[in-house]
DNA sequence: GCGAGGTAATTACCT
DNA sequence: ACAGGTAATTACCTCGCG
């Protein structure tokens, strides 16, 4: 009987009196059973490495002794430390609590050089050693059963689990939660401003609205309804942020126990900010929002908007919050009804992804989204480690040490045509397999044996064995290259969207190899490592640019990191690719061609028409969110006329017709307004800059912010700074806008950057607009 | 005291 | 808390000048 893992939890218990670790494994069989499974032979277990001077048996003698009443075993074993066979000595514990205290007695115990596994979470170290992986099908030998108190669900006792074939996940209950709480002036503040309402989805059935009195009454049938619908899953946005702790302190408030959880349990804080539900998943839509970059506002409607679900006007949280006071709550409700609907729809596009996140990184799904990039990696990295065999290092953070990155060529200003982008496929990934750069393949200087050697900074690799990431990145390729090509034969359709999410998130964690290999607190952490990739990078690259200009009289009008941008003729392209692929063994595709492109001399900056008119913007203003929408929409309208037609007077008029609207007062507040994030605590700030003032004032009269907060302001008439001058757009006044302020330090500024390159002057934009403007060209 | 010119602080982008 | 490379604005400092 398989069974799909939904949540895992470590629990320390005394059962038939003795004390013993368990893991539950949360799970749905195929039949749709909900049950526990409980394996309680996990003992924790940390391995040390003896000093090379200590007598191995001495050492063992001498640690059971000072280990006494604590353990369950200890044990020689064979292990690797970078590649190279080691032994070390295997402790075993009795419990949990057992491990706590032997490692405090150890901590000054002499002859220990090395711990192992001590910094790895229990069930994680479960799962690691049965080569579990959560978000899978699993099977196990059933031993017995066991009582498990509030817990509703028969409960198993089982040994020797094991993943079994893969599989599609069984279908979950879903239940789909936003929580409101409204206060007159600032951040609701959870001991004064009571939840208002809750909206809720279940599964595919019509939302509706959680109502009462009071919010002890709200908070009271959300809990009924949890335990009535049960869900597998549930999800919500900003719950890992405020919702949960909000809820816990109200319920504090009215004296409640907010019982979520499938044992009665009451959110609990997990490692790194997030909230656990024990039993359930729980995804906080807002955490993958984090991760998608061009999704400048985190907010739940724009998130819709990104994925083109989203119909009508958006009202953000301040209209909101005065809708609610000035009593149109109904409306309130109706649009938080969308809001849940437009939650449910958006999580549908990420299942699958984070089904394979999850199974991939060896990290519950809810787990999964909220980690890192870097611990992404590093899930994925402990449990490639322990199948070959290698000891663990424990997570230290070394002294940062700069070194050199990627090449970045200086661009041909100006607008060209024709335009051929050349991108390297996975540039880091394959010089890591193609030249094995691993911490356990790295040679010491003395060391002679057939090595790769990393051009400019000569560090060596091992030509053999295939070192810990080379086979760790080779999974991931080959997996990538297998899904690639059964998508290819898929007609459109669930098994391809499927598997195309699958192919993300293998993407993601091979993209983010090499960040890790350079990042200080990484578990294998070599700066040479990560200096010898970048290296080989720059070679290649300016091998591929040298192909192009001196071989095929190709001129490279740019290049970054791992691709080239070249002049496009016909089939001098292919002979290009071609002879990259054959004299570097990298390949090499054609990614783009565009019909007209512009560069500035700004590195990082350009604006291309493709050959199937699409408008490609980098890097400009247009893309940033950090400039306002009024000056953005310019530049991408001057950028848009000036690459369908060529003509360089079209676009200054454009640019002018918007410039005479601006001044004619043609905008609105949200067309003025310029986000800016704050990046860390308002005390920590040494300058003085517009957001960063307003935060404060605003913080006198009720507001709280976190880190990465966006504040809007906007800039108003008047004498000084423009710290001074800004304020917050909420409370803006239209007909104090400073015009001029928009006009020389945002609109000016955004036109000149992408006309100035096709030699036209600030003094061009000056003269009145004449004809052939923006009507005409839209 | 004033403006020119440089620089630190800050943010957000690219690959 | 994945990496380094880069552009750009604003506040603020230094310096020369009167």
């Amino acid at each position: 009987m398989p069974y799909w893992i939904i949540d895992i939890n470590h629990e320390v218990v005394i059962r038939e009196n003795v004390k013993r670790d368990e893991m539950w494994l949360w799970t749905i069989d195929d039949k749709g059973e909900r049950l526990v499974l409980v394996d309680g032979s996990f003992k924790p277990f940390v391995h040390i490495e003896p000093s090379s001077d200590a007598q191995l048996e001495n050492f063992v003698e001498g640690l059971k002794r000072e280990l006494v009443g604590l353990l369950d075993d200890v044990r020689i074993v064979e292990k690797r430390k970078l590649g190279r066979p080691v032994k070390v000595v295997e402790v075993v514990f009795k419990d949990s609590d057992a491990k706590e205290k032997g490692l405090e007695r150890l901590s000054d115990f002499r002859g220990v050089s090395n711990v192992y596994n001590s910094d790895i979470r229990p069930s994680l170290l479960y799962f690691i050693t049965r080569d579990l992986k959560p978000s899978t099908w699993i099977d196990a030998k059933i031993i017995g059963s066991l009582k498990i108190s509030n817990v509703p669900y028969e409960v198993r006792e089982i040994r020797d689990p094991r993943v079994v074939e893969v599989r599609d996940p069984p279908s979950l209950r879903e239940m789909y939660v936003l929580a409101f709480a409204f206060r007159k002036i600032g951040t609701p503040n959870p001991d004064e401003d009571p939840i208002a309402f809750i909206a809720v989805a279940v599964d595919n059935n019509e939302p509706f609205i959680i109502d009462g009195d009071n919010d002890k009454e709200i908070i009271d049938q959300l809990i009924k309804l949890v335990a009535k619908i049960d869900p597998d899953l549930v999800v919500g946005w900003e719950t890992n942020r405020w919702v949960f702790d909000y809820l816990g302190r109200r319920a504090k408030v009215n004296k409640i126990r907010l019982a979520l959880g499938r044992n009665g349990d009451e959110p609990r804080a997990g490692v790194y900010g997030h909230v656990s539900l024990v039993g359930r998943i729980h995804i906080d839509l807002r955490d993958i929002a984090e991760g998608i970059a061009e999704l400048k506002m985190k907010t739940l409607e724009e998130m819709a908007i990104h994925h083109g679900i989203w119909s009508g006007e958006s009202i953000d949280l301040i209209d909101l919050n005065d809708m609610w006071f000035a009593n149109e709550r109904e409306s309130v409700k109706k649009y938080a009804l969308k809001l849940v609907d437009v939650l449910r729809r958006l999580w549908k596009l990420y299942f699958d992804y984070t089904v394979h996140l999850s199974s991939l990184v060896g990290y519950p799904m809810d787990y999964v989204l909220k980690a890192s990039p870097g611990h992404r990696v590093d899930g994925y990295i402990v449990y490639h480690s322990m199948k070959l065999n290698e000891l663990i290092p424990r997570k230290i953070e070394s002294p940062y040490e700069k070194y050199k990155g990627a090449i970045v060529f200086t661009p041909h200003p100006g607008l060209h045509s024709n335009v051929a982008v050349l991108d390297f496929a996975s540039m880091y990934p394959h010089i890591i397999a193609k030249y094995n750069v691993s911490p356990d393949t790295l040679m010491r200087s003395d060391e002679e044996s057939e090595a790769y050697v990393a051009p400019e900074v000569k560090h060596r690799f091992r030509v053999s064995p295939d070192g810990l990431y080379k086979s760790a990145i080779l999974k991931l390729l080959e997996a990538r290259k297998q899904i690639k090509k059964r998508i290819k034969e898929l007609p459109e359709g669930p098994e391809r969207t499927a598997l195309e999410a699958q192919e993300r998130a293998i993407k993601v964690v091979a993209n983010a190899m090499y960040g890790y290999m350079g990042w200080v607190s990484s578990r294998w952490y070599m700066k040479e490592v990560a200096e010898a990739i970048t290296a080989w990078g720059r070679n290649t690259i300016i091998t591929a640019a040298e192909l192009a200009s001196k071989r095929f009289g190709l001129k490279v009008i740019y290049g970054d990191t791992d691709s080239l941008f070249v002049e496009y003729r016909g089939e001098v392209i292919n002979k290009l690719i071609e002879a990259i692929e054959d004299e570097l063994g990298m390949e090499i595709k054609l990614e783009t061609v565009y019909k007209r492109i512009l560069f500035t001399e700004a590195k990082k900056r350009y604006a291309g028409l493709t050959i199937n008119n699409e408008l490609d913007l980098t890097g400009f203003e247009a893309v940033r969110g950090d400039w306002c929408d009024y000056a953005k929409r310019v530049q991408e309208r001057v950028l848009s006329v000036l690459l369908n037609t060529g003509d360089v007077n079209y676009a200054i008029n454009v640019a002018k017709e918007m410039l005479e609207l601006f001044k004619s007062g043609n905008f609105t507040i949200k067309d003025v307004t310029i986000w800016k994030s704050l990046d860390k605590p308002l005390a920590e700030y040494k300058a003085r800059a517009p957001h960063v003032s307003i935060a404060l004032q605003l913080s006198k009269k009720g507001w709280r912010f976190k880190v990465g907060d966006k504040i809007g302001y906007v800039v108003m008439k008047g004498q000084g700074p423009i710290y001074e001058r800004a304020v917050f757009y909420a409370d803006a006044d239209k007909s104090m806008i400073d015009i001029d302020y928009y006009i020389t330090n945002q609109i000016i500024p955004v036109i000149l950057r992408v006309l100035e390159p096709v030699g036209v002057t600030e003094d061009q934009l000056m003269v009145k607009s004449t004809k052939g403007g923006l009507d005409q060209f839209f």
